[in-house]
DNA sequence: CTTCTGACGAAAT
DNA sequence: CATTTCGCCAGAA
């Protein structure tokens, strides 16, 4: 079903991330706000709980600073990889320009086909 | 049932 | 600019 109660709360965060392009990048907070529960946090701990072949492009989820927020070495070299072959660029401190590279959020068919109201962004 | 533990963010200090 | 505070998901032990 379309509606909200169809699925969990990662669940739906996971589909709006699904929504985001290839070049582009969001922020923990942003898909919170989008899904309208949980918090910035509640979205990181979703993102932890992925898996290789979810389809969920979890490289393309950053924080409101420009910066990967994946802890270990290994982890941050592997997402700042992915992200430049999409052509996302970063500087020399390590963060992305979200006003060249941030994604402005699903459609509002999209939000209204998935149970959103395309309106509620307004009053935000 | 309780406690712990992860990819966060905005505002106050 | 650096710290602190608080918001409040889901699974494992």
């Amino acid at each position: 079903m379309t509606h909200l109660s169809g699925s969990s709360l990662y669940e739906r965060i996971y589909a709006v991330i699904r929504q985001i392009p290839a070049g582009q990048v969001s922020t923990y907070g942003q898909i919170a706000r989008i899904v309208g529960q949980g918090d910035a946090r509640t979205v990181g701990y979703a993102l932890a709980a992925v898996t290789e072949a979810s389809g969920v492009p979890w490289q393309r989820v950053i924080n409101s600073q420009g910066q990967i927020s994946l802890r270990g070495a290994e982890g941050y070299s592997e997402q700042r990889t992915l992200l430049e072959a999409e052509g996302i660029q970063f500087d020399a401190q390590g963060r992305v320009d979200l006003k060249r590279f941030g994604w402005s959020g699903p459609g509002s068919e999209w939000l209204e086909a998935h149970g959103y109201d395309p309106l509620w962004f307004m009053k935000k």
